[in-house]
RNA sequence: AGGACCAUAGCUCAGUUGGUUAGAGCGCCACGUUGACAUCGUGGAGGUCGGCGGUUCAAAUCCGCCUGGUCCUACCA
């Protein structure tokens, strides 16, 4: 083994044979356990969030296949409608100077398909990286063949049992994208505006109570005053009591309108008149509905100003009777511009009362960045209610259960006030919807053409027309868990691994994704998809700031693996920006927090930082300074598995048989070693991986290297030891440190696999140049019966008595190797057998020249010492005690132990504590209480003794 | 406006059903080339557990209020 590790030898060299053996396949046996991997872009790349994910899943995959369990992990991407779509067309405006209308639907989708093919490698291979054992053979995609096939079946029998339905509705539009969005992909940003406040003059000579001749309404938006069908009082209201049922002549556009009573208006806001503009906002829209008013668009798709309005009942028919005539000024005017103008307009007509600042919300689309247009367009809807209540229901019965527990109110506040879904987009990359439609408008919805005309008895030669849209990209990825595994065949893999065992993914696609898989499974399979939701959170920079491009703080994961120049990530940081002026301040910031660039870490040191910092459903800060760490603990693993090797390759470890004699810490090891096993087994089932990775650094450093190998030296060095003691120690060595990397593996599985292969043919698990791997072991069981608590207390002791050494020297000091003479007084029996049993221990541990047990207290020449239990661990110092330092010394110790004893005599004065406490409780305290006193006796017996020089 | 979560050492975080001398890693200080490891070893300093009040024999832990922070939902004509 090279002296250092180096991750990169090994990492790429164990994924590539683990896929070449077919290790990640499911083995067939066993209890099935499966997770879905939350399918990335397919043309993404890999970012953090997916790299701790990623690590979540793997480690939980290779534990459960350890485990025996017949494991999938399910792999595959995303067609991603939107961004895909997007990124393409950047990248043919930008090589090529032409539009995807340039090109056309056929020859754009070709393009993306061409694209999908090149990158489409890219976060594949990254994940490869990562280590994950997903099963490539599986690998799916949401518009494959198969996909395409399920997503079809799913519109048409919902459509056939009227759970979608098309309609003319007011949505979400994005006037860039030219695409309907669903509200959650709206992201609300508060910004400053202006509050106008126009007077409409009323009609017919009418005039309120006060006499005015005009309502006041106000309004963010004064261009969608082109398009008002009413303006609303509160029905209570009784200034405007007398106005009901009147009409107003709508400013610039001289349409009459109504004025009609309706709750939305509010009495306390402004002048209690509202204009009512059903077709541009969504509140209006539901007065609208109340009221029968007609929705009046006055907007293009790009959310200009149309020449003239299009009028429409409230169930999108158009309407014949209304006056649709617009000011002939404002026609193509996008909506920004025609804002100005109508407010100079009516500022010029001296219908401009007042202008306020206000702070308001505005929507924006979170793929375009563009103000987001409520529009009036037609559209595909889910129904929603009938799908949410058995979805509701399962969580709620337990059925599927979230973890940790309270984003289940999250799931229930939103899937209780749940609005139907728009599925359509007008976009070109995804599943086009299977509906057909004939000349005359009417739809056909069936998986193909022929299909429709056979359903409906259409003539043959009746031209049919596919629906233009797309849909929603969240639609297909609903029916993710089961129509990877083959649905809408019966597959054997589907009836096997479906319901899938978790479900590990973001609080910010719960609503996206996870509830409307919920949704979709239940109804096409009558099974929940998943059994648990293991919910974390999002991974932060350093200070907590959310990582992006803009802010200059996003970290690759490939490169903490493999570490990158300071100029590179310099550039990466700040190439190609949205906004370039950012790029000093990042590169300084940049070059401060990285003054050498970024090391090589390798995966497990990054998978490991992941874990560790894995509190349940908290956003985590990444840690450099942790993934330091964990690189560090990778080398103790390796110097520590190199000292081993050293010590027991071709010697006798055991394998074959022959008389063994286990130490005391032999015993102790092992006993500690189940302990640990216990500890990581727990806490992987409550999905608390910083207590299983917090377990396994613990063993292995403070336990396994710094006591236990330590301890093995004076046994295996001992000339006069019996071969039965070292072959006892060897086999020890050999196989605690097999089961270790059993345990890690999970948690990091290059370092593991590398070592063990080394290790496991001494433990006798595998056999020297076999074909086994790490992987499918067995995962390490506890043992009750290797739980030796009494070498423990024997190893305990042996510590207490090096550290106090230790410490004396560390106080007097005296040189770390320069060998001393030390005295133990006023022990028990046990402490005298123990000394005479750990004797060659203590020695080389504490470097001892000698240990004398005496058994005259009175006899201690004058000595630094130390306690350990009753005991008294004595270092005669004739003559280089600093007599001042040491008495300051110990006043500070007696000091303490006062405050000690003064805490608990004051507890155990307390009557109520006394009666109440539990006698258990009260007996600790006394304890506790005598130890402290017996310390302070000797402290000032010390004490007396220096003073007294 | 409603709700959720968080506040523990300089930093990042553990702390199970109330009973610990409140822990870990990093960082810091001192010492150290002992035959696995300086990506290391030994020892050490460092905490009014955000504030106030309550319940209790006993509160970092339970309850209430307050402050600060993060996020979600809604509204803003």
């Amino acid at each position: 083994m090279d002296k250092t590790y180096q991750p990169e030898q090994i990492e790429s060299r164990w994924y590539e044979r683990w896929e070449a053996d077919n290790r990640f396949a499911p083995s067939g046996e066993g209890e099935p356990f499966s997770i879905m991997i939350p399918p990335p872009n397919v043309t993404g790349s890999l970012h953090m969030g997916h790299a701790f994910q990623d690590t979540i899943m793997d480690t939980l995959t290779r534990w459960r296949r350890m485990q025996g369990r017949n494991t999938l992990w399910q792999v595959g991407t995303d067609h991603a409608g939107i961004a895909t779509q997007m990124l393409v067309e950047r990248k043919v405006a930008a090589e090529e100077g032409k539009s995807r209308h340039d090109l056309g639907r056929e020859a754009f989708t070709d393009k993306i398909w061409e694209w999908k093919h090149e990158s489409g490698g890219h976060i594949t291979r990254q994940l490869r990286r990562m280590g994950a054992s997903v099963d490539w053979s599986r690998e799916r995609f949401t518009m494959d063949d198969g996909f395409y096939k399920a997503v079809q079946e799913v519109f048409v029998r919902l459509y056939e049992e009227d759970l979608i339905y098309r309609g003319k509705r007011l949505v979400n539009w994005d006037p860039t994208l030219h695409t309907a969005i669903s509200d959650l992909e709206v992201e609300n940003k508060d910004q400053q505006g202006q509050f106008w406040h126009f007077r409409y003059p009323l009609a017919d000579g009418m005039t309120t109570d006060d006499g005015k001749n005009y309502l006041v309404v106000a309004t963010t938006r004064p261009e969608t005053l082109l398009g008002d069908s009413a303006v609303a009082v509160n029905p209570e209201d009784p200034r405007y009591a007398s106005l009901v049922g009147k009409f107003v002549d709508l400013p610039l556009v001289g349409r009459r309108i109504p004025v009609v009573a309706d709750e939305h208006a509010d009495m306390d806001k402004g002048s209690g008149c509202v204009k009512i503009t059903p077709a541009h906002d969504f509140n209006d829209y539901e007065v609208g509905k109340r009221q029968d008013l007609p929705l009046i668009n006055v907007f293009t798709k790009d959310a200009a100003v149309l020449a003239a309005a299009e009028a429409f009942d409230l169930q999108g028919r158009p309407l014949a009777d209304i006056d649709t005539s617009l000011p002939a000024a404002y026609a193509g005017l996008g909506r920004f511009e025609a804002r100005e103008r109508i407010v100079a307009d009516m500022d010029a007509a001296g219908l401009l009362e007042q202008v306020e600042t206000v702070n308001n919300t505005l929507p924006f689309g979170d793929r375009s960045g563009d103000v987001i247009e409520p529009l009036l367009t037609d559209q595909w809807f889910v129904a929603v209610e009938e799908l949410a209540k058995p979805a509701i229901a399962a969580v709620e019965n337990g059925d599927i259960e979230f973890v940790p527990k309270n984003y289940e109110n999250m799931y229930f506040a939103w899937m209780r006030d749940l609005q139907d879904w728009c599925i359509s987009r007008q976009l070109w990359w995804g599943h086009r919807i299977p509906a057909w439609y004939d000349a005359e408008g009417n739809v056909y919805v069936a998986r193909t053409a022929e299909e429709a005309r056979a359903k409906h008895d259409l003539p043959a030669d009746l031209e049919l027309t596919q629906d233009e849209d797309v849909l929603d990209t969240w639609f297909s990825s609903g029916l993710w868990t089961f129509g990877t595994l083959g649905w809408p065949e019966q597959t054997p893999e589907l009836a096997t691994f479906h319901p899938s065992s978790v479900l590990v993914t973001g609080f910010d696609i719960i609503f996206f994704w996870v509830a409307r898989m919920i949704m979709m499974t239940l109804k096409f399979t009558g099974e929940v998809p998943f059994k648990q939701v293991y919910v974390h959170g999002l991974v932060r920079d350093g200070q907590g700031q959310k990582m992006s491009k803009s802010k200059g703080n996003v970290l690759d994961p490939i490169d903490l693996i493999d570490g990158i120049e300071l100029d590179a990530l310099v550039e990466k940081r700040t190439g190609n920006m949205m906004q370039p002026q950012k790029a000093k301040a990042i590169a300084k910031a940049t070059r401060g927090e990285f003054p050498d660039g970024i090391e090589p870490h390798g995966t497990d040191a990054l998978r490991y930082t992941f874990l560790s910092q894995a509190t349940t459903g908290r956003d985590i800060k990444f840690d450099m300074g942790r993934l330091d760490g964990y690189r560090n603990f990778c080398n103790k693993l390796w110097n520590a598995s190199r000292y081993v090797l050293m010590n027991a390759e071709g010697q006798d470890c055991g394998a074959a048989g022959g008389e063994v004699e286990l130490s005391l810490a032999d015993r102790w090891i092992v006993s500690q070693l189940q302990k640990t096993e216990a500890q990581v087994t727990k806490a992987m089932e409550e999905f608390r991986f910083d207590h299983a990775s917090q377990a396994l650094y613990d063993f292995v450093w403070n336990e396994y290297c710094d006591w236990y190998l330590e301890l093995s030296k004076p046994v295996l060095w001992d000339d006069a030891a019996s071969e039965a003691a070292k072959r006892g120690t060897r086999r020890t060595l050999v196989r605690v440190l097999e089961a270790v990397l059993r345990l890690a593996h999970p948690m990091m599985p290059f370092i593991s696999e590398e070592i063990w292969q080394r290790v496991a043919p001494l433990a006798g698990t595998a056999s020297e140049g076999g074909s086994e791997s790490v992987m499918t072991q067995p995962w390490p069981l506890a043992d009750e019966a290797l739980i030796d608590d009494d070498a423990t207390r024997d190893i305990e002791w042996l510590k207490g008595v090096i550290v106090a050494v230790r410490n004396v020297r560390a106080e007097m000091n005296i040189a770390p190797g320069k060998p001393l003479e030390v005295l133990l007084t006023k022990g028990t029996a046990g402490d005298s057998a123990r000394l005479e049993a750990n004797r060659p221990f203590l020695a080389k541990l504490a470097k001892l020249e000698s240990v004398t047990w005496l058994d005259d207290p009175e006899q201690a020449p004058l000595a630094a010492t130390q306690l350990v239990g009753e005991m008294e661990v004595l270092v005669p110092m004739a003559g280089l005690i600093d007599k001042d330092a040491e008495l300051a010394r110990l006043a500070k110790e007696i000091d303490k132990q006062d405050k000690l004893i003064g805490g608990i005599e004051k507890k155990l004065g307390n009557e109520s504590f006394v009666a109440k406490a539990p006698e258990a409780v009260v007996q600790k305290e006394r304890g506790k209480l005598e130890d402290f006193q017996a310390t302070r006796r000797v402290l000032v017996e010390q004490r007396d003794k220096i003073a007294a020089l």
